[in-house]
DNA sequence: CCCGCCTCCGAAATCGTTTACGGAGCATTC
DNA sequence: GAATGCTCCGTAAACGATTTCGGAGGCGGG
């Protein structure tokens, strides 16, 4: 059932359906209604490719993820971050497609997604320092916000983020007040923008409290419960050995958990630990009661304003820059307590 | 620059313009060497939204994830399935959109898609025993491969799969000739199909050397590390403990690992653990050497597989209903061991 | 020489919508 | 009573490709 059928059946023209259905004024009520009711009868929906290619819109946007053998950014975040997001678009009447290509190729889709008018707009996952995939945007003219923020752009851009540095700042003062001083810091990967907020945050902590730095308390890596083990392992080892820990990610705060107890230490009583808690569908920090203090932001919300972010920024070309900084609350759970006297 | 304005430039037609990029023998090789070489030097690509009217297809598949507050789908599975899937479709030039609904518009959204002309065909997730999806894209009409298998389902249909059964069955034969008896099973939610297979193959396991099951002894619930550790509690507080454990997940077997070191045992010699391991990039079952003791089948591929099967399926309607079974591997870590003496 | 076949190309319809433009009918205004 | 404006609707041209149908020209065969 097209449009064509149906407006002969109702022996009206396609084009005063059309404008019926779509809430155009300079239409009778009445006339109006019987179109609608027809519509639902007769179960016609308006073919999408034909909406497409007439209004020239692709009514779609995209989500490029680079295909790496390291598994960056197929991460635990991504699938509620696309959870969120989906929401969003499905209530708009938007497409998510997502793109999945090799690392070196994800220029050339951006290029290809907007000379074939597949998508109106895409959101850029994962950003580094200096991420050229920003600049390459800008020029081809496709809209975009970035989940995160790529330091070092010379050009201004939307995007959403978590305010990471404070976030740490704020969890790094929160351990010294309980009277740490030995603070290891379980960083992700340094070459990804958020990673070296996080840094900056733990470090202005420290220094503003006139403590220096310890590189061998510092440590960066994927993300994984293996690699938060290692560290923890590492840090626990030192002759001053840390007190307390800051993890970038459940998972890895899962591993310097498991670090702490197999040595026989108690969690929370003998080590402190705050870990940044996405609040992930499947990687629950507790239940009632919170295991891990911890600086909290909903990756599935930032998912939800970006693409409101983007949809908005499709449908009012022109518009400035726009930015959402959300702020982590910092959440109490039973990993920290104060600094075991020596 | 689109096809008219491309062929203006040749001084040629649309029609042989186009009969020349899509490899139409119609056309002489010389005129088709100039008609390629203008296309890259003016940089043409054809618009995607005109092929789609023009054809009559939508050059994309469906993946409808229904968006529960349980958080079944939405789970550590789904996105290394998405990035073996995508791979395949962007190979073939197919787009992968996402639909993100509410749990009760799952439907709803497979008769929208259709009827809208948005998908040629989908994939359908997480199947539970008896689900009514697959009688609903059967009337429909539209093409599917389902990732996993329903029991009782009436109709045959494509599908993807794991041979859950026989992992969970191998998994507890070898267990069984570790000499361990009190095996507990910490199986995932049991109205998903893939759940049952597994308890069906351990029991049968058990049954075959005239061991009856003891139901003090399984548990099902969501694959958490929580909901693993609480389960590994349990097993380990009977009167006659659990000496080794068959977890459905990773992330479960990461809690049933923390019960046991939280008692101050020792897992891979005090009590054994068997995990099912789908290959997941950002959750590794170790690394050079296994954690854990695993059946393994990467959800990845099967990701793969099943879009490859998905193309195939609506590049040749009326073929048979296609099944694929994959044999998890059985991967010996560190986890396992002789049953302890009493 | 004519017929038929093959090669190569073009005109025009088609896919199913949206939308610019115009026009009929009626009421209002001066 | 003519001009103007408003309401409501239709004609036809887009959108940018594919595809059906057919035709011009060259070549070989009878």
């Amino acid at each position: 059932m097209n449009l064509k059928e149906l407006s002969a059946k109702l022996g009206l023209s396609p084009t005063t359906v059309s404008r019926a259905l779509n809430g155009y004024p300079e239409v009778n009520e009445v006339t109006r209604d019987r179109v609608v009711a027809a519509a639902k009868r007769y179960n016609y929906r308006p073919n999408s490719r034909a909406i497409r290619l007439a209004t020239g819109r692709a009514l779609a946007v995209g989500h490029v993820i680079p295909l790496k053998t390291r598994s960056e950014i197929m991460n635990p975040i991504f699938s509620d971050f696309i959870a969120g997001a989906g929401e969003i678009y499905s209530r708009a009447g938007y497409d998510m497609v997502l793109s999945v290509v090799a690392d070196d190729e994800e220029e050339d889709t951006y290029r290809e997604l907007t000379s074939r008018g597949s998508v109106d707009g895409v959101i850029v996952h994962a950003p580094k320092t200096n991420d050229p995939r920003i600049k390459v945007l800008r020029d081809i003219g496709l809209p975009f916000v970035v989940h995160g923020r790529a330091t070092g752009a010379e050009l201004d851009y939307n995007w959403v983020d978590v305010n990471n540095r404070r976030a740490f700042q704020r969890a790094t003062e929160f351990l010294l007040d309980l009277g740490h001083r030995r603070i290891a810091l379980v960083n992700g990967p340094e070459h990804m923008d958020f990673a070296v907020r996080r840094r900056t945050g733990y470090l202005d902590a420290l220094a503003a409290r006139g403590i220096s730095a310890d590189p061998g308390l510092m440590t960066t890596a994927e993300m994984t419960e293996i690699n938060g083990h290692r560290a923890a392992e590492k840090a626990l080892d030192l002759a001053q050995p840390a007190t307390a820990f800051l993890a970038s990610a459940i998972l890895s705060g899962m591993g310097v958990r498991r670090a702490i107890e197999g040595r026989g230490l108690r969690m929370g009583r003998d080590v402190s630990v705050i870990i940044f808690d996405d609040d992930l569908s499947y990687l629950r920090n507790g239940e009632d009661l919170p295991i891990f203090t911890a600086t909290r932001s909903s990756v599935r919300e930032a998912g939800r304003l970006s693409a409101e972010m983007l949809l908005g920024v499709i449908n009012q070309p022109g518009a400035p820059p726009q930015h959402r900084l959300l702020e982590a609350e910092l959440i109490l759970g039973q990993s920290t307590g104060p600094a075991p006297l020596l």
